[in-house]
DNA sequence: CGCCTAATTGAACTTGTTCAAGAACTGTGG
DNA sequence: CCACAGTTCTTGAACAAGTTCAATTAGGCG
């Protein structure tokens, strides 16, 4: 058994990185206390007065949406570095909850605002992160519309590793702080089916569990592929052959 | 049989709007010349240089993406009004195209970002409009990650009922410009569920059709109930009750 | 009026869901 | 440190919603 090459997940992303990596943004919330929250903790409830803004420093927030008969929808989960409550409504359109234990900055919408709105550097910034959410936002619109279970479970995976590897935890287990629920309710699907296809990718070698909330993903290029990222790969001659090569790894 | 009020349809969105009321970025493309896309011509592709920024004069735009093999998610249809290309990126990330016959203006992306970046007033206004983008596309993860296809293609018509009842049009014959494909493109479903599930709505009395491209809603309490819209119907003992009553209409 | 594409309709099938156990991790307390 | 308890996760079998494939019908435009 061999193990793929790792620059597989390298990407270009201009991710938000750590704070202070060139996160002007940050120096809106330095001077604020820190607050923590634990987990399953809330931080605001769809529907509240919009008031204040948060930039996460520690931990994994999610983001939700509930429609009706208790059916949920994760829209994001949310990580250091990242805005929280940026919105121009008077109230949250949806609830942010911690999954991890959370520590995270907060400051009122108004000085946010004005402090934003009279930075020329910090406008084009926010403007970015803005733009990067709506990409975020088209990538998961693509995934539930038309991706099978496979290609969902396969590209999230993906995605945080890569969110991971660019920021150094570049080698082994890679952690899934979330739940199987927090996942199927963010890939529009059930429990179950994540499990048996995390299993499925596990019993394959393209990755290993590591206790419930790590994983190893032992076949990044795999992985893509099985993301079905048209990308480049699905018509990369090499790539595929490595693929059918890849398919019987035991 | 009867006929549900029209009112159901009233919004307190605060919707782009014609052009002119309260459009203060139009005077950014008020200057350039109109351009005319016909039928099914891209006005640009994913991919391209993106270069330029767009108004809608006129007419419909589809915007969608293409993966792999060749499937297709439409992330959005843009209306008179709207903007088309704004995205911080070097290149655009999707695909626009002409559904109707399309009038638009054009503006360079720096002049735009210029024009915008100078003003007190056009930049929260672009601001406003990013966020508004933002919640549509959320809408559309839940509608994609938790609703069934009836829900789905309600909540549809249901949105482009109040987009035109917002526009004056509030009587009669609601266009639905785009074909059945671009519907379960955008729906993720496909030619045929959507079919069947508007053949359903209209044997069910809910929509008339008239002709291909155009319905009547003749239930849009009705409509609204089918389209899972939690919202307050689902715990509002009178609306219960009168879909209920309406569940048979025939 | 007639062709061509788009839309509808039906039947078989597939994917993912639902329901129901059972197993395994976590963390708590003895 | 181990055992227990509670939850979370896994696994299986039956089911259902939506898809696929294959005609058929209906619009719309020349």
């Amino acid at each position: 058994m061999y193990s793929e090459p790792m620059m597989a997940l390298a990407r270009q992303d201009h991710t938000p990185g750590e704070i202070g990596s060139g996160d002007g943004l940050a120096s809106v919330f330095r001077r604020q206390a820190e607050e923590r929250f634990e987990p399953g903790a809330a931080v605001f409830w769809e529907g509240d007065a919009a008031a204040h803004l948060f930039q996460i420093i520690e931990g994994v927030l999610r983001v939700y949406k509930i429609i009706g008969d208790g059916r949920r929808v994760i829209t994001g989960f949310l990580y250091p570095g990242d805005l929280v409550g940026l919105s121009q409504r008077r109230c949250y359109l949806y609830t942010a909850e911690a999954v991890t234990r959370v520590k995270l900055r907060r400051v009122t919408r108004s000085r946010f605002d004005e402090e934003v709105n009279g930075s020329p550097t910090l406008r084009p910034e926010l403007f970015a992160r803005l733009s990067d959410e709506m990409e975020a936002a088209q990538d998961q619109m693509v995934l539930l519309a038309r991706k099978s279970a496979e290609e969902r479970v396969a590209s999230f995976l993906l995605t945080i590793a890569r969110r991971a590897s660019a920021h150094m935890n570049n080698q082994r287990p890679l952690e899934l702080p979330m739940t199987r629920l927090d996942m199927a309710d963010y890939l529009g699907l059930t429990i179950e089916t994540v499990s048996r296809i995390m299993t499925r990718l596990t019993s394959r070698g393209v990755i290993a569990a590591s206790g419930r909330h790590a994983i190893v993903v032992r076949q990044p290029l795999k992985l893509e592929i099985l993301a079905g990222e048209g990308d480049d790969s699905a018509h990369d001659p090499i790539a595929v052959a490595y693929s059918r090569q890849a398919v019987w790894p035991n």
